[in-house]
This record gives C-alpha cells, structure tokens and sequence, in this order.
DNA sequence: ACGGATTTTGCACGCGCGTGCAAGAAAAAA
DNA sequence: TTTTTTCTTGCACGCGCGTGCAAAATCCGT
C-alpha cells in the first residue's frame, strides 16, 4: 500500500473543493493563456499539488479533438542518422508542447496496420520518417483513413495529401556532383539504397543524369536493401572482387552517410586501399561518425533541426496553403573526396 | 474539400446504424477476446470499412482506465546503443500491442517535466532509459506523481518503488576482468561514462574492485560526462598525451561501446598507435558498429531483446511480486582485445 | 463613492467508449 | 417438440475535461 493509493484518481473537482472554486476555474490554472487571476491561480496550484492532482490529458484531447500528439512513424533503425532526426524531431516538439508516439514499422506489410495504429490514437499529425511508404501505401492510407496531417520528413515526395518537409535533392545532388567533377574524378560509382517510392528527381537519378549531361558517360549504379553499413560493405565488395584494379571506380558516391560508412569500411579492410587516395568516398547527412577520425567523411549536411521546427510551425498552423517547403543544406568538406 | 470531411467524426454509432446493430456490438467486433458471432462481427467490419472507422483509442482509454501506451523517457541521444534499444523495445511493445510515447528528456532540469509529461498522458507504464535520473528525482517522481509502474530498463536502480529491467553488471564485469586479467593485460585504464546514481555496484567500481583483489594494484579510471565516442576521443587523448610511451595502459576497459568506439578512433588516429597489438580495447553492449571491419570491438553483449520481451511480460503481469529481473549477457571476443 | 469598462468565474452539454449485468437468441439436450 | 444450457446482444452510467457564453467580481477615473 503505497501512498497513491489513498485516492485511486485524483480529478480537477478534487483540486476545486479544496481550493474552493469550481472544477472550470482548476482546469484554467493548468492553461497557459486562460484567462486567471494570478491569485486563484496560484492557490489553485498549490492544492493541485498537496493532492498530487495532473490534468489529464485523454480527457482533454477527448473534449477538445487536439491531443499535441503526434505520431512518428519509422523504419530503417540500421541508419544512424535516425537517431540524429529522433533527437531533433523529438526535441523540438517537446520544447513546443508536443507529445510524440514512436511507431516501429515493423516491415513492409506493416505500414498500414502502423498507420492504422497512429489514426487510432486521433493524433493530430502523422510523420512519416520510414522508407517502406510508397505512394500505394500513403494512397490507401488517405483515402481509408482520417489523417489531419500527413507529413513526409526528410525525403520529398509528390503525393498531393501529403506535406512534405526534406532537403532539396536535385540542388543537394547537383552540388555534389560539381564538386566530384571539380575535383577531377573520373570513375563515381553511385551506390543507392532501396528503391520505394517512384522518384524521378531522387539522388540517383539525379547525379546519373548530371553525370551524363557533363561527361557524356553512365555511371556505373547499385543499390542495397536498406541503408545499413553492413550491406554497404557488402555490395561494395561483390562490386569491386571482380574488377581490375584499374577498372574500379575512383570515387563512390553514396546516397547517405550510413552507406557511405559501409563503403569505406570494405575499402579499407577488405581491399586494404586508402581512402580517398585509392578510392574516395562522400556521403550524404553528416551523421555524428562522420566527422569522427577513422571517416572523416566528406558530406552534405541536412538542416535537421531547422526542418524540424519548420514542422512544429506546420502543426502550429492549420492554414490550407500549400505546406511543403525544400531546404537547401551544405556540404561539408573533409578528408575521404 | 477532400473525401474525409463528408463526415468529421465517424463514430461507432455510425456504423451501428449501417450495420444493423447497437454500438457496443461494433466495438465488440474490434475487442479481440469478445464475444461475439463471427457472422455479426464481418457485418460490423465491413460497415467499418465503408466508413472508415477506426476504433477511438482516447476514450478507451478514459473509460477503462488502461491505455495501452507506455511512455519511453530517453536521453542520451549520443550512444547509438540508444537506437538499438529503441528498437527492441518498440517491436516488442507494439507486437504485443503497446504503443510507445517517446519523450526526449531535454536535459538535467528536464527529468522531472519529462515525468510529468508522461504522468498527464495517463500512461501505463514509464520507463526509464536515460541517465538523468538519479534517485532523488525518482523518489520525487513516486510521490509526486501517479505512476502505475516505474521501469529503469538497462540500469540498476536499488530505488524500491521502481522494476528494474537489467543485465547484471557484477556478473558481467566479473567476466570481463577475468578476460582481461587471462589475456595478461597488466595496466587497465577504466574509461567511464556519467556517474549519476549511487551505485556501489557499478561496472567501474566493480572492476576496480576486482583487480585490486586479484592484483593488489588500483587501476587507473576516467570518466566522460556523456555515453559520447568525441568525449571518449578527447578524454583520451588527454589522458594518454603526457604519459610516457612505457606508462600507457595496455587496455582500455570501457563502459560501454560508444566510449570505446571513441577511445579506439584516438587511439589509432591520434596517436598512430595499433589496437590491439599498442592498446588493446573492451566495450560493453556490442553495438552494430562494433562488428565492423573498422573496430572488431571485443565486448559483451546485452540481451536486449530477452529484456524488452520480459519487460512487457510485466506490463501484462500486474501482480504485486517482485519484478525486477537481472539477465546474463555474454563476451563477444573479436579483435580489438 | 459611483457608473461603466474590464477581468474573472461558473456552468450545461457533449466528446466516444467500457463495464457488468440482464434480456434475448441460438444451440444442445431431453 | 420442449427444456436447458450456452452464446450473443443491448443498455445505463460514468470516465475527466473543453467550449462558449452569461453572471459575478474587480477595476478605473471622476
């Protein structure tokens, strides 16, 4: 019998009697912009507190249809930058009053039944950060569903019932090429990861394209499953066993920092070439590891924390303008391209 | 104008009407133990999916008094077994049927507004995966606030109002002391990370303990203010610079792998010395970096899953015995010690 | 101290579903 | 067919708070 358990549920009517006001006036004390004396308020507070008494927040989305709640849907937990946009998502809505529902999406069958999930709890926005959405998914999703707001972060999409918060691609990947061309490589090989939803303007195309367009010749291109350094290291092997040494590519060029981790991990330990002497290598975030001394990784850098609290203003505006907003990000300079 | 406000809120009356039943037949048909006829509960699921009704998990929850939501408090963003746990415990939860509050506990200050936060969400459970909470803000938190049940997941707590979900650090360190001392290191240094609890039973202090004893030797310690592999770099380095080449430490035993991830990359970069055959290297927790071809971190491996599979074990369970559970992890011997 | 302007407080009703039991329907037994 | 037994279904009440407005209290200048 731990002291809890005196009163099972301490309610706002248990603060206003002991406070002697009504239970409308508690409520208030817990609301930022209500209208209050600072007195009651004050000593509405106080009872609050001998008697242990929080507002209860079901009941008020319940009453009110606004929970502050969002839900996060994510995926590719192999990708260390998940971790970096976790910490910004999460910060920056908490810092503003938002809660945030973490959804796993267990695997690719699972994006509906986790849509499903967030619709449930009546959250005011869903935010997807997985890759397993494709637009059959956020279709069904829209059309089946009640979603208030449906916000793709950090990769573009161009699902009209969608608002989409990401850097700007095709500015990003055209940076990345000039500099790769600038710098005089030859060779790239570009190294993607899975391939969900029908982009046309994606990272890949993209540089291919640019690749094309200013030397006349393809790139060689290949993918993995999901953005884990561990299968980045492997394809880059199966990739270069085969070739001659004066085959193999001067430069990979990697469609995120997870990958391009895996890459110079297999470079460097399963062919004993340095990087970028051998072969250089850039990426894409600018994950914590990136800068560490065993990559010191060439990237570009995403404004995380700047489209994280573009985000918030979204939720915070329930305005019907057209939403989606681009970002442009930086590259960072450092020692393996 | 889209598809989904012909209506605002599609409730279950909605469908009872169209399928021909009561409502609380409808939310029959979406409990999943209820009784009730197979051919009904098809009617009322396709009158459902006409709709594009979705059960209001708000008011279930505020009628029966059981959210089926746990509120994960988390800091510590930088250690990325932080990722790994996340993982794990959202797939076990939401496998099982738990939905999951992440609330990213800003900072120090943070940890009790953080309790808060969860305690107003009428959460069925809080658990505890950062380090800022130290016993006097647990103790503040249990009595203060209503929390049906208190988890500290990966950590030991001595705190009785609190289940402790955890490896066994006594166990653990044993064995990796005895590793240690077998392979004949001679001069540890223990790199550590924040000491925020009280714990006379921690991993450091337990290794010190141990080589005392079995040594007669005090081994030298440092500790980082962050599960951080930079900190970890430049404690280090700070530690190691003015030390004679014949005073090094032959192993860094580290609290964990985020510490040794940093502590090998200054080691090699830094100092251009080799790992193991200069100083050698042990971890704790085996993050997926550690298998890389990079580092080859021998370290000892948490299981994480057993431990989140027994941690809703015990949100199921509410029995009043006692649930705090100890688990055995095991070496994982690579290259780097 | 007084009248009007302003701030502060109180309240009826509803948000959507769970609980536990009783009535009704169907199935099994006689 | 009738009687039990078992399975299905319906319902009154409450969970704790928000909304929007009206009543009450307080304030200001004169």
């Amino acid at each position: 019998m731990s002291a809890s358990d005196l009163q099972a549920n301490i309610t706002a009517d248990d603060v206003a009697v002991l406070a002697g006001v009504s239970r409308w006036t508690v409520n208030r004390a817990f609301k930022n912009n209500a209208s209050i004396s600072p007195a009651t308020r004050e000593k509405v507070m106080k009872a609050a507190q001998t008697l242990g008494y929080v507002p209860d927040l079901r009941a008020a989305a319940l009453a009110s249809d606004r929970s502050n709640l969002v839900a996060l849907l994510v995926d590719d937990f192999n990708n260390p930058h998940k971790l970096v946009m976790l910490e910004r998502l999460t910060r920056a809505l908490r810092t503003r009053g938002w809660d945030t529902l973490l959804v796993n999406t267990l695997d690719r069958e699972d994006a509906g039944p986790a849509l499903m999930n967030a619709s449930q709890r009546r959250v005011d926005a869903t935010i997807l950060i997985g890759i397993q959405f494709d637009d059959e998914v956020l279709a069904t999703a829209h059309s089946a569903r009640r979603f208030k707001k449906l916000i793709i972060f950090a990769r573009t999409s161009q699902n009209p019932d969608t608002i989409s918060i990401a850097v700007d691609d095709v500015a990003a990947t055209r940076e990345i090429a000039q500099y790769v061309m600038r710098r005089g490589y030859k060779r790239p090989l570009y190294l993607a990861g899975p391939r969900t939803v029908s982009a046309h303007l994606s990272r890949k195309e993209t540089f291919v394209a640019l690749w094309q367009e200013h030397t006349g010749f393809t790139p060689d291109a290949v993918s993995v499953a999901a953005y884990d350094p561990n299968l980045a290291t492997e394809i880059i092997d199966t990739t270069l066993r085969p070739m001659a040494a004066e085959d193999r590519p001067d430069i990979v060029v990697c469609e995120n920092d997870a990958l391009a981790i895996g890459a110079i991990d297999c470079i460097k330990h399963r062919f004993g070439l340095k990087v970028p002497q051998d072969i250089a290598v850039i990426g894409f975030d600018d994950v914590p590891q990136a800068a560490s001394a065993n990559y010191r990784l060439t990237t570009y850098r995403q404004p995380i924390s700047a489209m994280a609290e573009y985000l918030v203003d979204v939720l915070e505006n329930s305005g019907t303008e057209d939403m989606d907003k681009m970002f442009l990000g930086k590259m960072v300079i450092r020692d393996s391209a």
